[in-house]
DNA sequence: AAACCACACAACCGCATCATT
DNA sequence: AAATGATGCGGTTGTGTGGTT
């Protein structure tokens, strides 16, 4: 059933964004919001495909993502979903605030994986590692890891989960699309180190916070915080008749900013 | 100072899934 | 029910950067 590419191969560009490019697909969004990622670059006037414009935005333009490196609550925490859910990096994700799939992929295969393997802790199965045992690179692939993900053998859940006997559950943050298993999974995690608590606790103020405008739609204020972020880019924030920003947002932003400067 | 290397991260590719016709 | 199209996900690759020799 052979699909078509997702855009026209001839005159499609490729490789880092420009700053220019950026503003574009902002400016785009800010006006139109987002839908229909295919027509985006045609009506933004990029010529890019629409996948690497939903790519862009939601890596690296959105508001709402922290930068810089993932602390050691979310690595935790990261460790934890990655036991229960394998490499389901957009279900992890989910439950890291500001944080993308791609970015947690990237510090898992980068970081934690190296960690876990220092430790002795095998990162595919989460067990401890045996001296005779193959390599961690050299397991099944991920597809096979989902299949066979441990039963709650693995060291760490194990401590996460025997003090979480003497401690109140915390909930995680629900995900409506969640299937049952899934869900079933995800209630059995709670957090235990402080950092954790920390973590769960700022998380729930992030997602009360009224600046935040969670709307139905499930995007933040994107016309109050792209907004600053034209405004940081030369844009002008009077283009777009927004003048106020909380310093929530304005930190994201700046954020956001400064890793695009470097750039 | 230059060459080389390793690392981190942004971006791409192919496939799966879901929605629509 | 089948075909088609759009989007999302996970694996992989490419590139920039910093450290070392």
């Amino acid at each position: 059933m052979g699909r078509q590419p997702c855009c026209d191969k001839l005159g499609v560009k490729k490789g880092p964004w420009t700053a220019e490019e950026d503003k574009k697909l902002i400016n785009f969004i800010l006006t139109n919001g987002q839908c229909c990622w295919r027509a985006v670059p045609k009506l933004a006037g990029l010529r890019r495909c629409g996948k690497s414009c939903r790519l862009r935005w939601t890596n690296y333009l959105r508001p709402d993502l922290k930068r810089g490196l993932l602390t050691e609550a979310e690595e935790q925490l990261v460790i934890d979903l990655h036991a229960r859910l394998g490499n389901r990096w957009s279900k992890i994700a989910a439950r890291l605030p500001g944080r993308t799939d791609n970015e947690i992929k990237n510090h898992w295969n980068t970081h934690i994986k190296k960690k876990l393997i220092k430790m002795g802790i095998d990162p595919v199965t989460h067990e401890p590692l045996k001296k005779e045992a193959k390599p961690a690179e050299e397991h099944s692939s991920a597809a096979d890891n989902n299949q066979h993900l441990p039963e709650s053998n693995n060291s760490i859940i194990d401590h996460v989960q025997t003090s979480q006997e003497t401690k109140d559950n915390i909930p995680v943050i629900p995900e409506e699309n969640c299937s049952s298993d899934e869900s079933q999974l995800l209630e059995n995690i709670s957090i235990d180190a402080p950092a954790l608590n920390c973590l769960w606790s700022d998380e729930t103020d992030l997602l009360n916070d009224p600046t935040w405008n969670f709307n139905t739609n499930g995007l933040p204020s994107w016309d109050e915080s792209c907004a600053w972020l034209l405004d940081c880019q030369d844009f002008g924030v009077q283009d777009f008749g927004i003048d106020c920003f909380s310093d929530f947002e304005v930190m994201n932003t700046l954020n956001t900013l400064e890793m695009g400067n470097k750039q």
